[in-house]
DNA sequence: TCCACTTGTTTAGCTGGCTAATTATTTCTA
DNA sequence: TAGAAATAATTAGCCAGCTAAACAAGTGGA
C-alpha cells in the first residue's frame, strides 16, 4: 500500500488542468469583453430564447444565485433583456440583444475552436477518442 | 468539416469534469472549515515551513494577490502565523501552527485519497494509467 | 376559501480568482 | 555612491461561485 504523493495523483492533474483550461478561455474571452461563466450562459440563451433564470440554473449545473448576478451583468453590459413570464409572474425569461447574438457568434470562432485544438495538440485521433470516453466516465463519477 | 457542437468538445467536458471535481472536493474538506483553495496552500506550507508568500505564489500557479488574501484568512482562523524574513525586509515568511498542520495531515485521508478512488471509479487499472498520461498531454499543452 | 407548501427569484455576505496601481526594500549600474 | 530598476507584498476593485435567508407568486388540500 505504498502512497503516491498527492501531486502525483490524478485529481490533482484534474485540478491543474481545470484550473489552466480556465485561464486560457478567459484570455481568448478578454477581446470580447465577456468571462467564462458568462459565456456558457449567453449560449444557453442563443438556444433557447426566452428560457428562465431557473431552466438556466439546472442547464449550467451552477447556484441560482449565480444565474441571477451573471444574468445582471449581462443585462447591464447589454448582452440580454430581462422579462417578467406572463403566465407565471414569478419567472422571468431573458433574451439575447443582437450584441449578445453576436458575441456567442463570434465566441465559437474565437474561443471554442481555438481551445479544443490546443488542448487536443500532440494526441493522435485515438488517443483523443480514448480521452473522450475516459473523461466521461470520470464525469460520470464525479456527478 | 463537419463540425461538432460545443457541447461534445473535450473542451466542455474537461470544464464540466473542473467545476465537479472542485465542488467534490469542497465538500470533503467542509467538516475542516477549510476550502479548496487553501488546502493547496496549507500543502506547501507543510512540505516548506518558513516558505514565502513569492514562493507559494510560482508554486500554486496563483497571483500574488490570491496568495496575500488567502493567508490573512488562514492566519485569521489560527493556521498559520506570519513573520517577516530577517534577511531580506520585502519577504513574509509563513509557517504553519499546531492546528494547521493537524489540518493538512487529516485532509490526506478525508479529501484527496476519497476524491481519487471517486475519480477513476469504474476504470481499468490499464485505463487509469492511460488516463493520467493523456492528462499530462493535455496539462502540458495549456500551460 | 384559507392556510400550508412549493417554486422562482433576489439579497446579504462569504471564498477564490484576477488586473492595475501603490509601497517598501533590495540590487544594479552609471 | 546616488539614482534607476527589479522584487515582494499589499490595497482597491472587479467577476464567479457558494449557502442561508427572505420574498413573492402559484398550487393543493382540508
Amino acid at each position: 500500500m505504498n502512497k503516491i504523493p498527492v501531486s502525483e495523483t490524478v485529481s490533482y492533474l484534474i485540478s491543474r488542468i481545470g484550473k489552466a483550461h480556465r485561464n486560457r478561455a478567459n484570455a481568448l474571452l478578454a477581446s470580447l469583453n465577456l468571462h467564462a461563466g458568462q459565456e456558457l450562459l449567453l449560449q444557453q440563451i442563443y438556444q433557447q430564447q426566452g428560457i428562465t433564470l431557473n431552466e438556466l440554473t439546472c442547464g449550467m449545473c451552477v447556484s441560482a444565485v449565480t444565474v441571477t448576478r451573471t444574468v445582471e451583468r449581462l443585462e447591464k453590459n447589454g448582452f440580454l433583456k430581462k422579462e417578467r413570464c406572463q403566465s407565471d409572474q414569478r419567472a422571468v425569461r431573458v433574451y439575447l440583444t443582437e450584441k449578445g447574438a453576436r458575441a456567442v457568434e463570434s465566441v465559437e470562432q474565437k474561443m471554442w475552436e481555438v481551445l479544443e485544438r490546443e488542448t487536443l495538440d500532440n494526441l493522435s485521433m485515438e488517443e483523443r477518442v480514448l480521452l473522450k470516453r475516459l473523461l466521461m466516465q470520470v464525469l460520470s463519477n464525479l456527478s
